[in-house]
DNA sequence: TGTACATCAGTGAACGCGCGTTCACTGATGTAC
DNA sequence: TGTACATCAGTGAACGCGCGTTCACTGATGTAC
C-alpha cells in the first residue's frame, strides 16, 4: 500500500545483476589499468572475479561492448574531476578556473594513464566507437568552453593573432555553438589551440616523448599552463 | 686488381640478406598501415611474402627487433619529409620555414596514420624502446629548433609570456642545448608549447576527437600553424 | 682450379599459449493464477 | 499460500583461431688450402 521506493532493482536478481555488473567493470578497469587498452581480455576478467568466462557474456555480450562502458566511464571520470575542479574556484576568477582545470586534467592522466590512453590515445585497434561515447566525451570541453565564455563576458580579450578567414569561421561553427551565449570565433581558435597543447603536452608526457628535453614535468606543465592563460587573456 | 667498388655486400649471401632484410621491412610497414602496430605478426608478414614463418628469425631474432627497425624507419620518414620541408625554403623566411615544416608533418601524419600512431601514440603493449631510436627521434624536433634559433638569432622576439621562475629555466636546460648557439629560455618555453599544440592538434584529428567539433581541419589547421608563428615571433 | 669443410638460409613440424564466442545444460529466482 | 510454468544466471566443454618462438633438418653458398 505504501508506496514502495521503486529506484531500479526491486527483486534480488535485479539487485544480483546490478552488482555484478559493476564488480565486472571495476575488475575491467583495474585490469586496464595494467596492462591497457588493447591487451583487455574478456577471459581474464572472468577469472579474477572466479566466475566462467561465458558467465561474462549475461551482461557484456561482447567484448566490444565491455570496452565501450569502459570508455564511457572512463570519460565520465575524467568530465567529473574536471567540473569539481572547476566548480572549486570562484567564478569571476577565470585564470583560477583555468589553472584548477588544467591542473585537474594532468592529475587524473597521471593517475589513469592507461584510461587516459583508451579515450585520448591511439584508438584500439578493431574497435569502432558508438554513438553512447559522444555524450561523456564532451563533459571535458564544455568545462572550458564555459569558463571562455564566462571569461569573454566578462570583457577578456585573447592575445592578437592573425585575422580569421571566413572559411575558418564556418568550420567552426560546431564548438562555437556549445555554449550559449556563443564564444567570439577569435577566442574559439585561442581555445582550440590551447586544448590541444594541453592534450599534445599530456601525450607527450605519458607516452614518454619528453624524456630527453625536459627534465621536470611539473614545473614545465605550470610554465605552459601560464603561458596559455596569458594567451587566452584570462585575468592577473 | 683494379680497386673493388667494396661498399658493404660483395658476396650473393650478402646481397640476398639486404635485399631480404628490406623486403620484410616493406612488408611489415604496408601491414602496420592497415592493421596498427598492436596487431602487427611476424607470421602474417612471413605469409605475404611466401616464406617460412621462421624464417624470418633469421633477419629480426624477434618481433620487437622488427617492431624497432619499423619506429626507427618511421622516425628517419618523418624526420627527412621535415627536413626536405625546411631545406626548401629560403633560409631568412622563418615564417616560411615554420608553414612548411608544419605542414609537412601534418601531411606525413596523414599519410601514414599508423606510423605515426606507432611512435606519437600510446605505447604498444609490452614493447620498450631501445635506445637506437632516440637518435632518429630527434630528428623532428631539431629541424624546430634550428629554426627558432635561426629567428632568434635574427632578432625575432616570441609573444610576451608570465616571467620564467628558475626552476623552468634548469628543467629545459637539455632542449636549450640542442642547437648551438643555444635558445634562449623563453623562446624554448614557446617552442616547446607549439611543438605540444601541433602534436596534440594532430593527434585529437587524427584519432577522431575533433570530429564533432570542427569542420574543416585544413582550414583549422592553417590558422593554429599562424597563430604559433604569430606566437613565436616569426616574421610577416 | 679443385676439394673439404664451415657457415648460413630456409623449411616444416611442433610447443604452448590465450583469445572471443557458442551451446546445451542445471539450478535458482520470479510470476500468474 | 501453494503450485506450475517461464525466465534468467551460471557452468564447463568445445570450436576455431592466430600468435611468438624453437628445433632438427636439408641444401646452398662461402672460404682455406
Amino acid at each position: 500500500m505504501a508506496a514502495m521506493t521503486d529506484s531500479a532493482p526491486r527483486t534480488a536478481r535485479a539487485l544480483a545483476r546490478e552488482q555484478l555488473t559493476s564488480a565486472i567493470l571495476d575488475t575491467a578497469r583495474r585490469q586496464l589499468g595494467e596492462v591497457g587498452p588493447a591487451a583487455l581480455s574478456v577471459r581474464s576478467v572472468a577469472r579474477e572475479l572466479g566466475m566462467a568466462s561465458s558467465a561474462t557474456y549475461r551482461y557484456f555480450p561482447t567484448r566490444d561492448a565491455l570496452l565501450t562502458a569502459l570508455i564511457v566511464a572512463a570519460f565520465d571520470d575524467v568530465g567529473q574531476a574536471v567540473e569539481d575542479a572547476d566548480a572549486g574556484v570562484r567564478r569571476g576568477d577565470h585564470r583560477g578556473r583555468w589553472r584548477a582545470v588544467a591542473h585537474a586534467l594532468r592529475a587524473w592522466a597521471r593517475e589513469h594513464p592507461h584510461e587516459y590512453a583508451l579515450v585520448y590515445g591511439s584508438p584500439v585497434p578493431g574497435y569502432a566507437a558508438p554513438t553512447d561515447t559522444v555524450g561523456p566525451a564532451t563533459r571535458v570541453p564544455r568545462v572550458l568552453l564555459g569558463l571562455l565564455r564566462d571569461a569573454e563576458q566578462a570583457g577578456a580579450q585573447p592575445a592578437r593573432g592573425p585575422r580569421l578567414p571566413a572559411a575558418e569561421k564556418a568550420a567552426l561553427a560546431p564548438v562555437i555553438a556549445l555554449v550559449e551565449p556563443p564564444l567570439s570565433p577569435a577566442y574559439t581558435v585561442r581555445g582550440l589551440t590551447a586544448w590541444a597543447t594541453v592534450f599534445g603536452h599530456l601525450s607527450l608526457e605519458l607516452f614518454g616523448h619528453m624524456h630527453n628535453g625536459v627534465l621536470d614535468y611539473d614545473a614545465h606543465w605550470a610554465q605552459v599552463v601560464d603561458v596559455l592563460a596569458t594567451d587566452l587573456g584570462l585575468g592577473r
